[in-house]
DNA sequence: TGTACATCAGTGAACGCGCGTTCACTGATGTAC
DNA sequence: TGTACATCAGTGAACGCGCGTTCACTGATGTAC
């Protein structure tokens, strides 16, 4: 394999060591993307589809794990520029349901991800309290507090609230990724937008 | 390895090959529960546990799927029994909210059963139309129609309803197996209770 | 400017593994005559 | 009652696979003198 020589990569510069980590990073969520689990993702493809031998994955990551599981924080950065841009200031009402929906959207517009990261446990991320899903939550149980203060609500408890909020979109969500056969009675965004208004009704004292 | 010969198993007479059947559908179940995902559980590990040769298993069951799916299918049964005892008549709104605490004390009682059959996509599961999910879901349909022929709701959409209301407790009890290190605010039961008045509160006419 | 040297990103080869599944078979159980 | 035979539950051995990871290495890039 004389070929072997000829396409060998060039090796980066000294201070561009991180070029190559992006694309691994973009290579894996590539195939993240079009594999659909993490399971069926192999190190050893990842680096083929970079141009690069299995081992140079180790220079950037201690392990696949670590690789996948920062492929998916990434995109989760997206993910809460979502949230926060839909949590406007103003209507606090208006607010949490904007704020639904856009979870709503990032969850079905990248499946693979929110798999990995909300619908996946495993040992490393119990560890890590700074995740991008918790700062997520977070921005939840702020907007809660919001109505709270405006003296909307029927309880004061914003976690509590925030729980509830959160399981009625994360359970639409990981249903329709998960049960994609089942007879839906209509399109996600409808879904959501009567999931919104029942918890809304129920969140908020009565008009 | 004369010990092989020794320990051989009796091969069962003619009528009873079911009975090695319902030992490695035990098994496989018992396995599940303890290595947490199907994807940890082997066949040649269910062989083994059973005293049996790998190859045995394929006399029982098409493939490793297919009796994985049996082994929470046949408990899901249990589930949709809980849910009908839960789902007593009379008052329904009361039925309702019974039919939501037993929901979620079967997923978190058999988190892996719940995890294989509720949180995992496999294109078997999509042909499959007569599943015990759907029986359930079926159940919370009629429950949800009996409050509106009460009178009681906001909405005449039984399954819309429905969906809201099976989005909240799947995404508690989903949310409650996956984020085990997530700091929550109360015990799981207490969460639901919370859950269930938000939701019911947003389902039914104010009072 | 030129040469010896250190650095370290990426390589090639292999490790050791467990997996799901297939195949021709064995031998106890049951049946026919 | 006794013998030849069919059945078929379970076996033993192997198939072929892809996996994550480790290891000693190579050789271009950059640095010191």
């Amino acid at each position: 394999m004389t070929d072997r020589a000829v396409t060998r990569r060039q090796r980066a510069p000294r201070g561009e060591g991180d070029k190559l980590r992006n694309q691994i990073l973009d290579a894996a969520e590539k195939l993240l993307v079009e594999l659909g689990s993490d399971e069926a993702v192999s190190v050893r493809a990842i680096a083929e589809s970079v141009g690069v031998t299995p081992p140079s994955i180790y220079r950037h990551f201690e392990d696949k794990d670590e690789l996948l599981y920062e492929v998916c924080e990434r995109r989760f950065a997206d993910f809460n520029e979502a949230m926060e841009s839909a949590d406007v200031p103003g209507d606090p009402v208006a607010a949490m349901r904007a704020m639904g929906v856009a979870y709503l959207r990032f969850a079905l517009g990248h499946p693979e991800h929110y798999r990995v990261l909300m619908m996946t446990a495993r040992e490393r991320d119990i560890k890590r309290e700074d995740s991008q899903g918790k700062l997520a939550f977070d921005h939840l149980v702020d907007a809660t507090q919001r109505c709270i203060d405006a003296g909307l609500c029927r309880s004061d408890d914003a976690v509590r609230m925030a729980v509830a909020l959160w399981s009625g979109v994360h359970g639409l969500c990981s249903l329709l990724i998960t049960a994609r056969g089942f007879p839906w009675p209509a399109p996600p965004e409808q879904l959501a937008e009567a999931l919104l208004d029942v918890q809304l009704n129920g969140l908020l004292k009565p008009a």
